[in-house]
RNA sequence: CGGGGUGUAGCGCAGCUUGGUUAGCGCGCCACGUUCGGGACGUGGAGGCCGGGAGUUCAAAUCUCCCCACCCCGACCA
């Protein structure tokens, strides 16, 4: 029995890691706690979730949380390795902070309440409430308060690697959205806004070198910052079909933005001298776009004026979606939203305008107590703090002036044709809301845009001095005056990236890792009879590898056949697969050793004397 | 939080409509033997609060109600 027993066989998981430090060990799937699934588990859906529970890599464990199988945890703990070697080349400082953090920072923050259902909410035996950070904003704030007080001082840079803690409504596809999650976590501190563009800057370039390190596709798309406050905002994106954001890029130049931070591009002023005065048209039993357009192009009368084309579309029309705003402070607001009938109001994209306040329908009962609105006929007559209802009228940036709109007349089954925006109405402000749909200009270049999903895998933005300010985060400047801080906050979700990882690496077989995060540069299959000349040949292979620092996943175990390894081997994803079977022979100086590259599926024989060097350089 | 679906052995599933022996099958696991390059085979085994609770009934995996969990869509979300 060539496989060795008893503890040396014993290999732990933190030997393992790459760049670790640690000298190379062999793991040995004889004893590894490993058990690899045949079919795939019925709750997982998308392709990293079932992958790396039938691989043996993860368990789930609670609700939104997973148990790290060795495999797993290897992955996982490169992958921090990874983020945390880019972070501190960047000279960042790593901290860390506790998880369970009293109420009052969160109260001065206000993200007790806004948080809302989303943190998980505790007490002590006292009553004292408690919560498990979300996120450490506050925390990291009033450490810095705590302990500077000098511009001399800054900048500063500190980071942690920590668990989060999100009481997400749907925990979904495995790691991608947990309940419980790893996020490194970065922020800025500087004493002027000169500082903080450099500070992110730096951390962008950080950002960076650590995706590619980690052998993830991603995208750098232009985000809002949503309720972070703060200004610039970038997002690093995975452009995964899985993934939980949408985007666009553009078809030309290197313009891409969340669609919430999409800015479309303003057309120029359209002449409309000698275009007639508007006219009030009974158009019966029209209160949708639909009904109006197939109207317009059916009759006589309703053709523009000294035109008969009947070439009447959506997008001629004006829509006006009434909504309600609620504001933080309680009160509620409704607003009204001229958009060109063609397009519909993208409600995140009005919530990232609006924020704060959160976008709620206008109902029939708010429809009865505003009889100035006449559901389906809507138009700018009753709109606009000037019009007869008083709410307030923003309009897409589309709608600039000249450009001619058939619109409701604020009367049953009546239409207003020929209304010219800038001639006959007027709005009280521009909002860009409005859905962003395949084929969209680009602000940048004005090529075509299109859509697209991803993965948020990192996250930058410019804080600013909301914390500070909020905290009293304040230093001295060269003239002994006290100066409120500027802040960026940075995140990598690293238990997602490890996720995002096996999306976008996997195959119809199985994972198929990185080398820079795989748990094993090789994984030698022993494919022979138990009791063959291939069990003691591959132990001496594999630890002439590991005396090379090559790390090794062994297959010695018996009575398993080849066709099971095989399918294992490629299942588990580690790059190079080496199969010691029948290529070998009497004579070492003839025999040859299958190496296959887990990608590729190519091929190569290599002669017995030269495995150890080749794999030792393919390893490098 | 709304809509839909699913919970039976470690994994994948049948049984439920029409209540009735000891709850089955495949994989995996244990023992012995055969096999040994693409998820081998034979024989013999172990493993179940049928998601939980309350009901209906002589009798509940099966019928009723409540709860919980998981998956999908939506809402929500660094």
């Amino acid at each position: 029995n060539p496989t060795p027993s008893g503890s040396a066989n014993q290999t732990a998981a933190s030997e393992y890691i790459r760049g670790g430090g640690y000298l190379a060990r062999v793991l040995r799937m004889s004893t590894l706690f490993l058990r690899t699934l045949r079919d795939d588990p019925s709750d997982a859906e998308v392709p990293s979730h079932r992958l790396l529970v039938r691989a043996g890599y993860i368990r789930r464990a609670a609700p939104g949380g997973f148990t790290w199988l060795p495999l797993g945890w290897i992955v996982y703990r490169n992958v921090e390795n990874i983020v945390r070697e880019e972070m501190n080349a960047a000279g960042f400082q790593e901290v860390n902070f506790p998880a369970l953090l009293p109420r009052e920072p969160y109260e001065i923050s206000h993200r007790w309440t806004d948080y809302g259902d989303n943190v998980f909410r505790l007490k002590d035996r006292r009553g004292n409430d408690f919560l498990l950070a979300p996120t450490h904003e506050e925390l990291f704030t009033l450490l810095v308060k705590d302990l500077y007080s000098s511009y001399r001082d800054l900048p500063l840079h500190i980071y942690q690697i920590q668990t989060k803690f999100r009481d997400e409504a749907r925990p979904r596809a495995g790691l991608l959205r947990g309940r419980e999650f790893v996020m490194k976590d970065s922020y800025s501190f500087d004493i002027d806004d000169a500082g903080l563009q450099e500070s992110y800057a730096l951390h962008r370039a950080a950002y960076i070198k650590t995706f590619d390190r980690l052998g993830l596709p991603y995208v750098i798309v232009s985000a809002m910052s949503g309720a972070m406050g703060g200004s610039a905002s970038e997002e690093f994106l995975a452009p995964l079909d899985v993934g939980e954001d949408t985007f666009v890029r553009c078809t030309n130049c290197d313009y891409a933005a969340n669609t919430e931070a999409v800015r479309v591009p303003v057309p120029p002023p359209v002449p409309y001298d000698g275009v007639p005065p508007a006219r009030v048209a009974d158009t019966p039993d029209t209160p949708t776009i639909a009904t109006l357009v197939d109207l317009l192009n059916a009759r006589d009368d309703l053709q523009r004026a000294g035109d008969s084309r009947r070439d009447w579309n959506a997008g001629d029309t004006l829509k006006n979606v009434v909504v309600k705003l609620r504001h933080p402070d309680g009160t509620v607001e409704p607003l009204a939203v001229g958009v060109p009938g063609d397009r519909d109001v993208d409600l995140k994209r009005l919530e990232a305008q609006v924020a704060p306040a959160e976008v709620e329908p206008f109902t029939e009962d708010d429809f009865a107590a505003h009889p100035s609105l006449v559901k389906g006929y809507i138009g700018p007559g009753a709109l606009g703090t000037d019009g007869t209802s008083g709410i307030r009228f923003v309009v897409d940036p589309r709608i600039v002036d000249g450009t001619r709109w058939v619109t409701g007349a604020n009367s049953p089954g009546n239409h207003v044709i020929d209304l010219i925006y800038g001639r006959d109405f007027t709005a009280d402000g521009v909002i860009d809301a409005t859905e962003i749909v395949d084929g969209d200009l680009c602000p940048a270049c004005g090529s075509s845009l299109e859509i697209a999903r991803g993965i948020e895998i990192g996250h930058i933005f410019q804080l600013g001095r909301l914390y500070a300010e909020a905290f009293g985060l304040t230093v001295q400047d060269e003239s002994g005056k006290q100066v409120t801080v500027t802040m960026g906050s940075y995140g990598i979700g690293v238990s997602r990236a490890v996720a995002a990882i096996a999306e976008a690496t996997h195959d119809e077989l199985g994972l198929c890792w990185p080398r820079e995060v795989a748990p094993a540069d090789v994984h030698i299959v022993v494919a022979g009879k138990d009791g063959g000349p291939q069990g003691p040949a591959a132990d001496t292979i594999a630890t002439e590898l590991e005396a090379a620092g090559v790390r090794v996943l062994l297959d010695d175990r018996q009575g398993v056949s080849p066709g099971v390894k095989f399918k294992d081997a490629e299942l588990i994803g580690v790059p190079t697969i080496v199969v010691v079977g029948r290529g070998l022979t009497d004579d070492p100086a003839t025999s040859t050793i299958e190496v296959k590259d887990r990608r590729t599926n190519t091929r190569t024989d290599v002669p017995l004397p030269e495995i150890v060097p080749h794999l030792s350089e393919l390893s490098a």
